[in-house]
DNA sequence: ATAAAAATAGACAAACCTGTCTATTTTTAT
DNA sequence: ATAAAAATAGACAGGTTTGTCTATTTTTAT
């Protein structure tokens, strides 16, 4: 039985594949890893793979849909652990953000090094890591309207350059502190979107 | 006769060598080009790319550093040609931007993509991809510091967050709007920074 | 307990990868 | 014109890659 949507529940050993691709894939790059070495850490056959997928390229989209589930999911839960101020709320993403820098296994952001590995905007891994990126904007603009922004469209694209160059930087850096620097962008960027 | 300095001339076999790794690279990524698919588009022999490059990873870093001068210098040449005045002169960069959006072989910042298809912040190619971002941040000090900002290290660091923002967001949508979005974000910035 | 489904090890194919080597030819400099 | 340097084709080694296939065993559901 292979379930492919993500709302029916994974099997032990589609779980554990699921979580040592991410892990392996998060850390060396997509390209990097192959699936014997892949499966050599989970303790899977070969055939398990290609009993849930259909090749590499689609294991690789799931593991992207899965973790966008899961960034997205922490982000609404760190905007409604911020309170009900509209500013606080929208600023709250960003210092989601420094906690995410922070973390030991910080790497970069899985979705842009996906868009890099896999350049071509027609490829399914480019349009899978895209769509994560909408849905970060979905958001956004949500709560740059909440914060009173004359144009929350444009709000929201602007914060998503300061958040898709923080996370590049951070990697690079392996510093914490572009969240901070796109955090006082964004509040510049609010700041003349209401007056 | 191996030169290695990017200031020495290059023997012509040479520059095709690096003008068609840059071009196939850029295309389709570091790692899915293999060293005979570019030989044979550049129609040289396996010892031409072995006698001038110890390995295929030290052609990929000679190429970077190639294209961090030409991008270097073209970026100083818009500011040149901006005007007098310090604001637009910093804003310049978003036009050039514009532009470099525009051109029908644009595929994303090809610094961005090194360094996500060599995550490890220790790898050669990583460390040159980085560089170059150093150098552009270098360049936004001296610009953000003629426009009258009372941090220009911060500016800078700001203004940079939006620019590999806009390249990331360029990339994947194929729509020069980024560099709209993140030349009127600049304005934002740089106006908080003076008052 | 029994039948169906899932997972296993491991061989295998066919292609691809980087880098080395050799023997020959072409180019360059004097 | 001659000697030195550079480039050539092509074979080669030793890996790696994704994906298929088979025959066996384990797990799950009834």
């Amino acid at each position: 039985m292979i379930s492919g949507n993500s709302a029916a529940p994974m099997s032990a050993k589609r779980q554990r594949l699921m979580d040592t691709a991410w892990r392996l894939f998060y850390r060396d790059g997509y390209r990097s890893v192959g699936i014997d070495t892949l499966l050599a850490e989970a303790d899977l056959a070969k055939m398990t793979l290609y009993n849930h997928f259909s090749s590499k390229e689609e294991l690789i989209v799931a593991v992207i849909r899965k973790r966008s589930e899961e960034i997205l999911a922490g982000l609404a839960n760190a905007v409604e652990n911020a309170g009900r101020s509209p500013e606080r709320r929208l600023l709250a993403v960003f210092d989601w953000l420094k906690v995410l820098f922070g973390t030991k296994d910080f790497n970069g952001c899985a979705f842009i090094r996906a868009l890099s590995e896999f350049p071509d905007p027609s490829h399914p891994i480019h349009r899978a890591a895209w769509t994560h990126k909408q849905s970060v904007r979905k958001m956004l603009v949500g709560l740059a309207s909440e914060a009173g922004a004359k144009s929350p469209a444009a709000v929201a694209d602007a914060l998503r350059l300061l958040i898709d160059g923080a996370l590049v930087a951070a990697h690079a850096t392996g510093s914490a502190k572009p969240a901070g620097v796109a955090r006082a962008a964004a509040a510049s960027v609010l700041a003349q979107a209401r007056e």
